[in-house]
DNA sequence: TAAATTTGCTTGCATTTTGCAAGTACAAAT
DNA sequence: ATTTGTACTTGCAAAATGCAAGCAAATTTA
């Protein structure tokens, strides 16, 4: 796949790897639901098209960010779950949220979370990584 | 420009502003320098072409992240610098590069740069806030 | 147990974005 | 007056995206 890096850069490094419009949307429903089924991605509220989210987990997958589990209930089914390198980008998707708070309108709902985390980053974050790491 | 909004997700919508694979080089640049002509941006590393930096840096001027200024010595040359909200995204920029430092191999000189951070991300951020104000 | 449905994709194709090379307009230096 | 520097724009080929339809295996329903 897309396995060509700009530089050495960090920040370029990181973009070669989920800097696109979708990956860091696949990478949210994974902090907020800790694990999803392809047809859970295909539901968010950004409508990723079927044949996109195949290539992006695919991608997430090779770059070690997701991995993919069996389904406890069915063969049919697949599970997704963030890596430890895929929660590990917690820190940043807690930033970008700050900042989008100060600069878009949020639903209710995320202000309430913000605030939240605003009261006690380090606190909200390891207690988010616990969560996402139990099995 | 690409106005449309996938959602109200502050991640979406932040993608949807500067998601792309150059705008945060871009923004990385102006963080460095402070200040950068449309021609330091081209000497950059991972030689952006030149329409698609004309096209990003008028995105972000728009959506009121980088500004233009006239240059002290010439009126052939524009400055570009970053606004408030453009400064606000540093936050996000230090995540990415601890982020980047576990999982990449990076240069020695970022290396040292991320130890500083590391020591003191409070001082570190707020030293350098206070720099890429000053006029 | 056969047929219908669910699930996780893949395929084909039109549209959009990207990337490269060349060109242009205005300012400044020679 | 001509050449050079600076900031773009334009044209076109290649790649990525987005939409709709298709498909195979697993599961549910009749």
């Amino acid at each position: 796949m897309d396995t060509k890096k700009r530089s050495d850069c960090p920040i370029s490094c990181s973009l070669d790897v989920w800097g696109d419009k979708w990956s860091l949307l696949i990478v949210r429903d994974l902090m907020f639901a800790k694990q999803c089924t392809y047809g859970d991605f295909l539901k968010s509220d950004e409508k990723i098209a079927t044949n996109i989210l195949a290539t992006r987990l695919q991608m997430l997958e090779e770059n070690g960010i997701v991995a993919k589990l069996n389904h406890p209930d069915s063969k049919a089914k697949v599970l997704y779950r963030l890596t430890q390198k895929g929660i590990d980008l917690l820190p940043i998707m807690i930033e970008i949220n700050l900042w989008a708070e100060k600069y878009f309108t949020l639903p209710a709902e995320r202000k309430a979370l913000l605030k939240e985390i605003k009261k006690n980053k380090e606190g909200f974050l390891k207690a988010r990584i616990k969560e996402l790491k139990e099995s």
